[in-house]
DNA sequence: CTGTTAGCGCATTCAA
DNA sequence: TTGAATGCGCTAACAG
């Protein structure tokens, strides 16, 4: 065509033009790792800007072992929920220095492990991962010898490190505090049962009930997708019941927001025919109508935990991190006298 | 410690044990490009398999000079509609078999270039791009002879090729279906001036409004960010208002939302006492209290469009694509007959 | 059909 | 303080 093979300008362009040799402008790109004399330098510096030569990345991940780039594995980046996480996980790996790749597995098991081996294969320096279920084959990864973080949805037994809110206490405090407005009938929407997340938050949900002795109509524990279809279908079911519970937590966010539209189109009304408290805490619950009530996960924390312990270096014991949670008390689960409320227990 | 650096196996490993060159274990991993005998294939299949051979795709990039991988530039991943496009994107981009790079730029033009030569320095097959204003500085791309498409936010001026939907067209018609139903007092949430996205979708209720030859009373044209709280806060001057409209066309679905809560709270009913019509169409419209009826983008095709131009070889026409858009119904403009509504125009 | 070998751009050790 | 040289793992000519 044109003109030349269109080749980025290299070390050797800017040795050249500065009469030195590559591993002096290597030394004074990387500041180091050895001393450089003032104006040779200066003369590099010039060179480099008058060549306009940038580092080739992939050469340096090459040669160093390191690429620089830390792997993110989602089960679906258009949920809210993973999409807020994800924006504090860029964030924080942004400050560490590195990019965040990122690879959306579509709920799907087999892509979730092609997507794996991909990031492995690009010598990723460590992976962020959030699983479609709770029995993550993560071998791969500890075969080749590169960190890795489960968050969210975690498998205690997996043997790797991990971040996550504490989900049960997290739940037992949102029932509680339901309880306290003075409601007995409570019933739950719970996550599908092969996540552990949504074990725990069923768990806390038992124990509160338990504790405070009330009994539990069967037909008000519906089980569905952490999805806000899910929600809506399982309000769908609750609303066609002769009779509803005064309350419900539902197990994530999207589910409440889908109980939501559901009950609109019951003509239920919230809180004044059914409570509702939350688990998650993005924006979708604040600008819900009404505003939902909600365990607010403290995604800045999860995000900054999982990237230091995912910067750390290699052999290092497993650690499985648990944060502490809040409640945020809105209109959705009745009115309040404005009393604060403790975190947990 | 305990054992030797734990490196993993190369081609060499694999050659070694299958008796033969590197070369021919390049030509059966790749599958070619050059035929290799049944006999010696098995053999190295099965050293492949033996001494766990995985490609180093960094070595593979560096020799072949394609790094299989496609940049993300979004403004904020947490925004639902990006999310949702992301999450189209990044199926569109798996199929062509790369991965893709998400860079989240926060809304600042600085980290957008920053994100931008980061990218470029990692020998990135291509860009997809979605700035924070209208002006972005995509020279650098262009200089490195690397494939860049902007979308959504579009600059028509850039030389670059885009994909974004018809906003003009999609917001008159939009407001034409608010007409239809007779309102003629109308306003309207537009977004920052500074985005080609915002002035266009204003411009289509402009004209739509200028045709129908209806005033429009100033205080009832409200400029905000495009998000949920520069909704919110849209509404709540709105309803601060001796008199209301009768319908508010709001030229994102974040910004629906906002308003959607800021009705909430004064009271307002939606569509009784005010009807809504917004742009974008992700799930927040179709599961917010009541249902928004909106203009749908195509994001499916809008992910794959993009992904096809990015595709091409280099050295290719600059196209602007501009995507259909369909409009979707709901409870938030007011009652229906149930008629269908022409596309546009 | 298969083996050999020269780069890709850079980090880094070893000399000078 | 600087230069030369080796290697990272792989691709793709180029020879057999």
């Amino acid at each position: 065509m044109t003109g030349k093979k269109s080749t980025r300008a290299t070390r050797e362009d800017v040795a050249r033009q500065a009469g030195t040799s590559v591993a002096v402008v290597s030394y004074v790109v990387n500041g180091g790792p050895r001393p450089v004399a003032e104006a040779t330098r200066d003369r590099v510096l010039a060179a480099i800007d008058s060549v306009g030569y940038s580092p080739n990345g992939i050469a340096k991940a090459l040669a160093s072992g390191v690429s620089g780039a830390y792997g993110l594995i989602v089960p679906d980046i258009s949920n809210p929920f993973f999409a807020a996480l994800a924006h504090e996980l860029e964030e924080a790996v942004a400050a560490e220095g590195k990019v965040l790749l990122l690879g959306d597995s579509a709920e799907s098991k087999e892509r979730e492990e092609t997507l794996l081996k991909l990031f492995l294969q690009r010598q990723i320096d460590g992976i962020l991962f959030i699983g479609v279920d709770s029995k993550p084959d993560v071998r791969a990864a500890l075969r080749a010898g590169v960190q890795l973080v489960i968050l969210d949805r975690v498998d205690n037994d997996a043997g790797v490190s991990s971040v996550a809110v504490d989900n049960i206490a997290g739940s037992y405090a949102a029932t509680n505090h339901l309880i306290g407005h003075g409601y007995t009938r409570i019933g739950i929407i719970s996550g599908p049962g092969n996540l552990y997340t949504a074990r725990d938050r069923n768990l806390g949900w038992e124990t509160a009930m338990a504790q405070a002795q009330l009994e539990v109509d069967p037909r008000w524990r519906l089980e569905e997708n952490f999805s806000r279809h899910g929600g809506r279908e399982a309000g769908r079911r609750l609303f066609s019941l002769p009779q509803l519970p005064e309350a419900v937590f539902a197990s994530n966010e999207q589910q409440a927001v889908g109980l939501l539209a559901a009950a609109a189109e019951f003509g239920v009304r919230v809180p004044e025919d059914l409570a509702i408290m939350t688990f998650d805490g993005t924006d979708d619950s604040e600008y819900a109508t009404p505003a939902i009530s909600t365990v607010v996960q403290p995604l800045n924390e999860i995000a900054r935990v999982a990237v230091n312990l995912l910067a750390r270096p290699p052999g290092h014991e497993v650690v499985q991190h648990e944060c502490d949670f809040t409640l945020r008390l809105r209109p959705s689960c009745g009115p309040h006298a404005g009393q604060p409320v403790p975190d947990h227990n």
